[in-house]
DNA sequence: CTGTTAGCGCATTCAC
DNA sequence: GTGAATGCGCTAACAG
């Protein structure tokens, strides 16, 4: 009525009529081992269904084969495709990917961050909630494991990271709508403490600034409800806008609902562009321009900067030494009908 | 130049002064250890940043806190969120979630299986990509940790299921649309092989069937042009539909883009009606009306269930030994637009 | 309250 | 080709 544990090496060993060091030779490629004693190690194991216990491997001090991954959600597609294509990254390279959520949370996430070095992973890839956390910053200039981060870097930190080229993005998207004649153009956003909406915020205002046109910005847009207030506001003030430029996914969705819901046309009399894109974008109607982001480039990437940086037999000295890396990634804006563009329907 | 290693227990013991047991006490609570040398031990632990290893306890041989989670994709909604979910129960039960994909794979969700065996998860939560898949059954069968499957039984095995009544909420749907008058309706689905699908089939057929009407069935849908191709061929036929029910997500948005495209309005004089929820089907004009599955509610229930088989302290043996529960989950009927009933458009 | 010791499962010397 | 012995970091008896 004990626990069944798993079979042992050693279980396997004995059944086998062999040494430890032979069924250890066997999981491992079997080499040195006559074919004969192979092929009976080899049944034995099969007879017991024996799997290595990957824990006492890792004890012996080896890599764990296992990385790490602390995003805010796994449920937001732009989070779960960098996890998916990191995660392929990582099995080509022999090793399993954990992916834990925070919600945002930034003690959920230092909780994540133990959790894992505790797992021994071989390396982390984290999207921080805070860009500019002290505890998270100090953690992470402490922790021996290589780190880089995604689509948010971790400030006076030494880690590397791979992010979009949010205000280059931002900066276009603002001129694409300036070169369709928008001259009254409201951005609309939430969570502006992050650092992507800060630098989507920086490019808006930048071409806005170039273009000597007024900058109009609320950054309160939390739901529907908040949306909708906001749009409202605006068309009753004094200067309504004629085109909305939105930084990031929820907001365009809910400023595409209040546009459609007051029956306002788009992009007459007010065209809307959005940051991010999102898979009903070609769907609705019209269809919506955003600014496209590479999202599965960020996720691969990043976990390929963090395989080079433990696998570098011959210069890990230098990838050690080296200053942290930033890697930029370019945005692409996607014209379809919203911004004014003759969008394909399909 | 020798790769830095983490601090161990014994390390932080010898700065503080004390003996091995002292520190694991601390680490594990800080029961019976006096104020003082709490302190001291707990000052030394920071300094170093020391962070036990998961492994060593691991070999121990207690539980590893970890369980297994096995979808075929990470970026589908559908299985993110039941991730998320299951991920919630996890942290409530002080565990980590490992998610790993398959992308339907049967050869790489058997790999994944071993892996994640190796890493000894004291539970696993699978999706199968094939609910009669030989190989898997058997390896299952075998296999002595706790497994309960999710969306998708596993036939022949022992395995519990949480899965949603894919049968009774087709069935209930292609009534709805009989009541609304619709006495020719097309299924429209792709990978017909799927448990899942299948049922929804057989949930189709039975409300046709008492319904005298006649099952027009085509399960050859894989992407926009197939959909487009099976749809204008129903039309150009000699018994033209007047209802689309549609059996899976990317079916739903597919047949929707085709009848938009093709300017057919719905719900006349096609109606559309899908099976699974997705995020923008109340945008859409006409907004969508689905079958909802209670994802969230799949993924928690099936990371409880498995936790009460390792958790059932005084009844471990009736766990054990009890046949396999399944668990079906009620879908809901989401009535808006598409189908004839009027939809609230936000 | 605190320290000593043994052993978890495996890879790895080093002999044979 | 093969096996016996050692130790990885930690917890759990068992003394003191």
């Amino acid at each position: 009525m004990k626990k069944n544990r798993l079979p042992t090496l050693s279980e396997v060993a004995r059944q086998a009529g062999v040494g430890n060091t032979t069924v250890s030779r066997v999981i491992n490629g079997g080499e040195r081992v006559s074919p004969k004693t192979l092929a009976r190690v080899r049944r034995v194991i099969d007879a017991l269904g024996y799997r290595p216990n990957q824990a006492a491997r890792v004890l012996k001090g080896d890599r764990t084969k296992t990385i790490g991954l602390i995003i805010p959600s796994m449920a937001d597609p732009f989070f779960s495709s960098c996890a998916e294509a990191a995660q392929a990254v990582a099995r080509a390279n022999d090793s399993l990917l954990i992916v834990t959520a925070t919600q945002n949370d930034p003690h959920t996430e230092i909780e994540n961050l133990n959790v894992l070095v505790s797992h021994r992973v071989d390396g982390l890839l984290i999207a921080p909630a805070n860009s500019r956390s002290q505890a998270l910053c100090e953690l992470v200039n402490r922790l021996s494991v290589p780190i880089v981060a995604i689509d948010r870097p971790i400030f006076n930190s030494s880690v590397s990271s791979v992010v979009s080229e949010n205000f280059k993005g931002a900066r276009a998207a603002t001129q694409h709508l300036i070169e369709h004649g928008c001259e009254r153009i409201a951005c609309l956003t939430g969570e502006s403490t992050l650092f992507t909406i800060q630098e989507r915020i920086r490019g808006y205002r930048a071409a806005v600034g170039a273009a000597g046109l007024t900058c109009t910005l609320n950054t309160s847009i939390k739901d529907y409800r908040s949306a909708e207030y906001a749009i409202e506001s605006l068309l009753d003030g004094p200067n309504p806008p004629n085109a909305l430029f939105t930084l990031k996914n929820s907001t365009t969705i809910y400023a595409f609902e209040v546009l459609q819901k007051l029956n306002i046309a788009m992009p007459k009399p007010i065209a809307l562009l959005g940051f991010d894109d999102f898979e009903l974008a070609t769907t609705l109607r019209p269809s919506v321009s955003v600014v496209q982001q590479p999202v599965e480039d960020i996720g691969r990437a990043a976990a390929e900067l963090l395989f080079e940086k433990f696998l570098g037999t011959a210069s890990s000295q230098q990838v050690r030494t080296a200053r942290p890396r930033r890697i930029l990634l370019e945005t692409q804006l996607i014209r379809r009908s919203s911004c004014g563009c003759t969008g394909h329907p399909a």
